[in-house]
DNA sequence: TCCCTTCGTTTACAGATGTAATCTTAATTG
DNA sequence: CAATTAAGATTACATCTGTAAACGAAGGGA
């Protein structure tokens, strides 16, 4: 079987450096260092540290040119934003998600195509969303202990 | 001036911990070991470094009853939860963000009412929502590199 | 009163992360 | 060809996190 695939954890810092990646589609050492000592008070070798780890994590490709490299992304910028969000909400109470959904759109600018496609969706889950999803907070469900 | 109040920043293994005590509002050590020790294969010392982290960072207060300690949270569960998935999502694209929003809420279990919230806050948002909302991976912006 | 249980505290230790200096090597330039 | 520069690699180091053992004090039972 293949190498055992756990997902590629990104740190905040290396987050910096994965988007302009993604957004140049790829990039050598010199665009990246330029544009994130703009952008932070970093010096260059702490941003070269981050390049080196996400190459050793498998987020950023290499490939050779003359004494350089260029660097791609391995991972797609959408699938990483979506586990990390997922992931951050799957260890936080069932039953309160939906809340916080709720104060995350608010606080997010979104624009029309993004609004109408969140309600396209919640559209279509509305005929079969249950009742009220549970607290997962204690073994044994929440046995009266929490209110909504 | 107040002592500079720096967000608090709860772990993950943390976090198993604040959802017992937020849950049942308030628990002495030993509601809170049986517990975690039913839900992971930690060891009661290890859950007791987390309690006297949390209670380190000011997370949790605790109250003296007789030889034990009654602990109960001092950080609303919600805000808690807004901070932390409005924390990772600042951190990402904005253009992107709501295509990630889509993705998430179409994979998180959600009830009527939390579905029904979620549409109210969108239909509100709806008239103002911008064309589009700019990448901001980039100093000088998007500079064409980036399609949507 | 003396030992055992229990609580909270102290110490431990490896890996991840933020942040960066130094070094090696190859290329650039005069 | 020698000196400088730039790129990537190695080393550094404090803090945070996951995970836990060990320790000291306080109570409870024999």
């Amino acid at each position: 079987m293949a190498t055992t695939e756990l997902a590629i954890t990104i740190s905040d810092a290396e987050w910096r450096v994965m988007r302009i990646v993604w957004t140049l589609g790829q990039a050598d050492s010199r665009t990246i260092i330029d544009l994130l000592e703009q952008q932070h008070d970093w010096k260059a070798p702490t941003i070269k540290t981050l390049i080196g780890r996400l190459v050793k994590k498998g987020a950023l490709g290499t490939t050779k040119n003359g004494r350089q490299f260029i660097y791609t992304p391995l991972i797609k910028e959408q699938a990483a934003m979506d586990g990390a969000l997922l992931n951050e909400l799957d260890q936080m109470c069932a039953m309160h998600r939906g809340t916080s959904l709720v104060h995350v759109l608010e606080q997010t600018e979104l624009s029309k195509t993004d609004v109408q496609n969140l309600i396209d969706c919640l559209a279509q889950k509305l005929p079969t969303a249950p009742d009220m999803v549970a607290c997962d907070c204690l073994p044994n469900g929440c046995e009266g202990s929490c209110e909504p």
